[in-house]
DNA sequence: CAAAAACCCATTGACGCCCAATAAAACCCG
DNA sequence: CGGGTTTTATTGGGCGTCAATGGGTTTTTG
């Protein structure tokens, strides 16, 4: 699956775009063309509200599927499916990105993740998907996520802590 | 796996820059082309802040899939997976080394590791993995594992102590 | 007809790429 | 074993390319 590492910083311009970074836009054509070797299709991006962070989530259409498969686990658990499902979803779209690499982020994401209109955004990849965050919230977030970590114990040989 | 060994001496360049070691560099591409004889693909290399210490952790792409690996086993949509993922991935990097052997220190990197701006480095093998650090700071890190290290009894057969 | 969205091009600034000079190590031969 | 020679590693810096951004123009849609 694709392999979204690294923080990278841009901006949402006046019409509430931004670029897409390099990288991430390299791992979007692996995939696109995977096992096949193409003429090179376009790749989609699946953006959606993440359910705990103030923050929007990036999928690959793998990813994506990936995320509705875990969900359909918990259908025969009960009523939880509907909402989750609900959250993820009903929020959620499909869009490709322009010749220049930049995707247009609709309004509703950008309130949800608390972007500022013209201002400086955070991206940062989490393996096989990325974030899409306002900069200061994403220092924070960072700041946590590693604090967090650190309390948790790798036990695995080689991993140095 | 790789085997880096050694202790070496290098600098920053004014562009951020620094030479990876030779031996270091046979270690990427043997490993890049394992198995296969291949004409030589080029090898990339991962930079990770050290958890734990004031350096910059360098990997190969095997020693970085191990750690993807062993994340993978935790549960994707858990938190613990979540604060994992972010404060591994998104604080990482994948570089290639320029034809000179040279790579580029992230700025973020940089700043981790307390790294001078044109100052002097150290760059040692830990076996499957190596660490840049500032030389003070390394030599002080080297007393202090050695010390550590002289107290730790080994208990494993074959290991004369 | 107005407003928004898709499309296209133009600018700039960072980064990768390459060449040149110096320093160090390996090598060879007497 | 020593001195000199050649190769190779490290460093410095210039140049070109491409990613990122800004904005203008056309097309679609309500």
């Amino acid at each position: 699956m694709a392999d979204f590492i690294g923080t990278h910083h841009g901006k949402l311009d006046g019409k509430g775009r931004m670029s897409v970074p390099v990288s991430f836009r390299n791992e979007l054509k692996l995939e696109s063309r995977s096992g096949n070797t193409a003429p090179t299709a376009p790749s989609p991006l699946y953006l959606l509200p993440s359910r705990k962070l103030v923050c929007i989530e990036a999928r690959t259409e793998k990813g994506f599927d990936a995320l509705k498969a875990e969900l359909s686990k918990m259908a025969r658990l009960g009523d939880e499916y509907h909402d989750l499902a609900t959250a993820f979803f009903a929020d959620s779209i499909r869009l490709e990105a322009d010749k220049e690499g930049r995707i247009v982020l609709p309004a509703d994401l950008i309130a949800h993740a608390e972007l500022k209109p013209e201002g400086p955004i955070t991206v940062m990849g989490i393996g096989d998907t990325f974030e899409i965050w306002d900069v200061e919230a994403a220092a924070r977030r960072k700041a946590e996520a590693r604090k967090k970590a650190a309390e948790v114990r790798f036990s695995s040989p080689g991993v140095t802590q």
